[in-house]
DNA sequence: ACTGAAAGTCGCGGCAC
DNA sequence: GTGCCGCGACTTTCAGT
């Protein structure tokens, strides 16, 4: 299915898509068609999900993240459903993982400031009744933030 | 700054890197020139930090994702930067976050087996005489997973 | 079936306005 | 900031392995 050459292009390609195909051909020891090719066609079979620009928050002005532990009132296939749901719509979540454990909710939220996180909880926490009890961490330091995967 | 024109190309680079300059100039009312001079100027400047494949975890096998928490022995500042960049070091730590709160560090981990998460906690967490605590949860739904950040 | 090379097409990047 | 033009990069085709 994904052979050596695959892993070598999608290991680069999660780092950086800007490199040329003459660039990558190097990098894995095939043409330049060849390399574009098997691109085209794992962004085809989806295992490219997407190209995307990582952005600088220090850039967009001083920046808020927080990670935000979530318990559910009932673990209810609707509410849960429901929940999900309105965390794929809300731009400030900007993941959100469901998890076992002593939470049902891992959010990172990125708010401009205190007083947006403080809407934020009124609006999507507090304000929901299927929610039990949250928990806020305020991220001191991103140490690292990436999507990149050990591929290997 | 950063203006309006700035803000729309940037909200729409950080879903998708692959749009032509012409598709870009029609979303935000500019000529294809002047966004691709904005958008080298954005790269430039560190604003736009990276540019990235995101990968489907389904398709590289099945993989498993943990939120693990972290607490430290003692936080002094020389055991905080050794943990920071031996996590910045280790490929299956995706994301690690510094917060405040209950814990020290939130990581994201990603892995192909629990075993190799096993091998994991071996390696970076037990044998680490720095950690005192860690708890881990396995991620059930990647109900959202990105970098985007709300702009504006 | 997949590679590699060449021809054809498209999009980027500099220059004039 | 916009529009044009040359060049570089991607796509497609085709032959070879």
């Amino acid at each position: 299915m994904l052979d050596a050459f695959d892993r070598k292009l999608l290991n680069l390609m999660q780092t950086d898509t800007r490199r040329t195909a003459h660039e990558l051909s190097e990098a894995v020891g095939l043409s330049p068609s060849a390399c574009l090719r098997r691109l085209n066609k794992l962004r085809e079979t989806g295992v490219i999900e997407a190209e995307i620009a990582v952005l600088s928050p220090a850039a967009l002005g001083h920046r808020l993240s927080m990670v935000v532990e979530v318990s559910l009132e009932r673990e209810r296939p609707d509410i849960m459903s429901d929940f999900k749901k309105a965390m794929r719509r809300t731009p400030e979540v900007i993941q959100c993982y469901y998890v076992t454990g002593e939470v049902d909710f891992i959010l990172i939220v990125a708010v401009q400031s205190m007083s947006d996180y403080e809407a934020f909880t009124n609006d999507f926490l507090f304000n929901n009744k299927n929610i039990k009890r949250f928990n806020t961490l305020v991220v001191m330091d991103r140490v690292k933030v990436g999507l990149a995967v050990p591929i290997e």
